[in-house]
RNA sequence: UCCUCAGUAGCUCAAUGGCAGAGCAUCCGGCUGUUAACCGGAGGGUUGCUGGUUCGAGUCCAGCCUGAGGAGCCA
């Protein structure tokens, strides 16, 4: 048996064994500051001479950053340590040598860590991110399972695009066939929506965009829920609620890494419903009066989006966009067939897009005229075609991005750090 | 794909067209309360690559390579 760190107010005064990996070490003639990590916190493990005896003090002048040791000792309260304990270290073994570890101290540069990501996720900040990713997607399924969605989850090998503008990952799928890793579970969605009525996927997306920004990974983690018997509204309800319940839970569990990623929590607690709605025809009113010149029937650009998140303390949705500039199986407006009942989520403090969906097409005639306007194959597509033909409804849904929420709620300047190995335009090491 | 910027010690960065430097890391020594500890010393260089201008190029010019930020596209 041995003590996880992140336990050890439970121990104080008893002796423990803690296994982990010294981060890093400060050194006086006859005592040593040992700091060490486990996956669950960081403590610091006080070594004095006089203690451990002159072999095993000697022993530990030399110990190097990322060496795996295990600590037995003392736990004690002290108020100078920053987490409130620490270890007077009776005996230290080295399970593992580590020579000079490549992550210092010091700064590094994006490219060199990047190129060392199955070391740099051991950094103190790293580990606060992948915790707080971690809490995200527990919030996100805790917040779908609670609500009577069934997780069906979709295929990642697909035989054509779901939407046909982007660019798709081929795979040699056997025989003579390509197919085509996914970029959105959302017509699969529709169909189990039809057979469980509420239902969700989660997993990887791939986009073959030769994106280069702070907000695009080409591998990519999504939630998509999905509604028979649902609106426009409906949809703008069901994300709404995600999002506060994400939110919440994060600044509930997750204080302590809020803490070393220096957010600023403030921003995150004024994140309650009702998220202010806005029309696009409105949207576009406000950037003109915002002195931008934007054009009715154009998508908003990343300044667009940033201007018009930024005149609210909390998320803000857009809805009704113009349809030429939405996907095909978009539901028009009954009263303007022009405009899309379309609904994009923008996160406050400049990042953006995190959802985009709506209401989809339910008429059969509409939908395969689509199909035909967008040259798509409608045989690759008789499958999606069949839900209009055998009871349709009235349904929607939308796309939640990972990497951008976690990125939003870290306060991060780039997705890059928000997913532990990122897959981006010229990257794919380790 | 386009635009902008960057590339010098293991890492982060300095160096007016004129001797290649500092901090951290590593190694040696010192220090019983350090918090990216501190103090003293040592080793460490094909200045991304190729060519050009010049008495002389890390520095100026051209091309290429690699990366970053942005655009487009999207979550």
């Amino acid at each position: 048996m041995h003590t996880y760190i992140e336990d050890i107010a439970a121990h104080e005064g008893a002796e423990v064994t803690l296994k982990g990996w010294l981060h890093n070490r400060r050194s006086s003639g006859k005592i040593h500051f040992l700091i060490l990590r486990d996956g669950t916190g960081f403590i610091q493990a006080v070594m004095s001479k006089a203690a451990v005896g002159d072999e095993m003090f000697k022993a530990a002048d030399h110990l190097s950053q990322e060496t795996s040791v295990i600590v037995t000792g003392t736990a004690r309260a002290d108020t100078r340590a920053p987490g409130g304990y620490e270890i007077d270290v009776k005996t230290l073994e080295v399970v593992g040598e580590s020579h000079d570890y490549p992550i210092t101290p010091k700064e590094h540069g994006v490219d060199y860590l990047l190129d060392r990501r199955h070391l740099w996720i051991r950094n103190e900040r790293q580990q606060a991110i992948l915790r707080v990713r971690h809490e995200i997607i527990n919030a996100v399924r805790d917040f779908f399972n609670t609500r009577g969605f069934i997780l069906a989850d979709t295929p990642i090998f697909t035989p054509a695009a779901c939407e046909g503008t982007t660019t798709l990952f081929p795979a040699q799928y056997f025989e003579e066939q390509t197919a085509y890793l996914t970029q959105s579970g959302q017509l699969y969605n529709e169909a189990n929506a039809m057979a469980l009525g509420r239902v969700y996927c989660f997993g990887p997306t791939f986009r073959a965009e030769k994106s280069k920004t702070r907000r695009h990974l080409t591998e990519f983690w999504m939630v998509e829920p999905e509604m028979a018997y649902a609106d426009l509204n409906d949809v703008m309800d069901l994300a709404e609620g995600l999002v506060v319940s994400v939110v919440e839970r994060v600044l509930d569990k997750r204080r302590r890494e809020l803490g070393v990623l220096e957010r600023d929590t403030s921003k995150l607690e004024a994140v309650k419903p009702p998220f202010p709605r806005m029309s696009y025809d409105e949207a576009v009113k406000r950037l003109n009066e915002q002195g931008l010149s934007f054009e009715w029937g154009g998508d908003f650009g990343g300044p667009d989006e940033t201007m018009l998140a930024q005149q609210f303390d909390r998320p803000m949705m857009v809805h009704h966009f113009p349809a030429a500039i939405k996907a095909f199986y978009m539901k028009p407006d009954p009263a303007r067939p022009e405009l899309a009942l379309g609904v994009d989520v923008l996160a406050p403090e400049g990042y953006g897009e995190i959802i985009g969906g709506g209401e989809r097409l339910a008429d059969l005639d509409l939908l395969v005229a689509r199909i035909r306007e967008h040259h798509l194959p409608q045989e690759a597509f008789e499958w999606y075609v069949d839900l209009r033909r055998y009871g349709t409804v009235p349904h929607g849904g939308f796309g939640m991005g990972i990497e951008r929420v976690v990125a939003w709620i870290c306060g991060l300047e780039h997705v890059r750090e928000t997913i532990p190995y990122p897959r981006m335009l010229y990257r794919l090491y380790p």
